[in-house]
DNA sequence: GCTGGGGCGTCTACATTGTAGGCTAGAGTG
DNA sequence: CACTCTAGCCTACAATGTAGACGCCCCAGC
């Protein structure tokens, strides 16, 4: 059988907020993303029990490093997306899209 | 019963099955659009269990009705995607849409 | 350098969603 | 009528989503 899980809702919302961040994700920014960008609320309990959750899935990793813009001169997490986070996350992707072919008129509209 | 926000995936997946389907959406053909697209197995009961939350929350409704091109001369259930339901896969849809944007070129590699 | 405030990350606890497999009932078949 | 087949139900549990209290460390003010 092939690696049949698939990522939560939440847990592709994290990733993809990590990697719209590049190389700057450092935790509160990549929160940040997902609040404006999703237009929802992420309280840092929803937020970091994920977080965790997918570091032990191997998804995630993260060092700790100085942020360059922040007068805070104490170390902060940056966070990145492993090949097999990028993996799950592209086999979700890949399911949402065969599922949703040739539905566009129907999501479209409002 | 908080009224939340977004769709889970799976919920996502048969929805969108659903109105794969049109108007021939009796379960089994349902759960066969997941399982060919998606690739994946689908039991019997995480399918009806999560058909019947989603009916509780307005999102799916159901009718009896004969299938049109089988000997088997009992009623079905035909499903269908309610405007609720349909709602909701639009703000779940767009908000994966607002943070995949830009990363195209990250995602489709291989 | 002690202390208070605020941001960063943890922990606990619970709600919601995902999943499998056994069970039941009713229709077809002999 | 038993005998099979299967749509839909029920139970039970695992995984994911969520909030808020808590603790720690850095900086500013004393």
């Amino acid at each position: 059988m092939s690696p049949n899980q698939f990522l939560g809702e939440f847990e592709q919302m994290v990733l993809l907020a990590i990697l719209q961040r590049r190389d700057e994700a450092f935790a509160l920014e990549v929160r940040r993303e997902i609040e404006s960008r999703a237009e929802r609320t992420v309280s840092r309990g929803a937020f970091y029990t994920t977080l965790q959750r997918m570091e032990e899935k191997g998804y995630v990793a993260w060092s700790e490093d100085e942020p360059t813009d922040r007068h805070r001169s104490g170390m902060l997490r940056r966070y990145e997306v492993t090949a097999e986070g990028l993996g799950a996350l592209r086999a979700s992707r890949d399911a949402f899209r065969a599922l949703s072919r040739g539905l566009d008129d129907v999501l479209e509209a409002s």
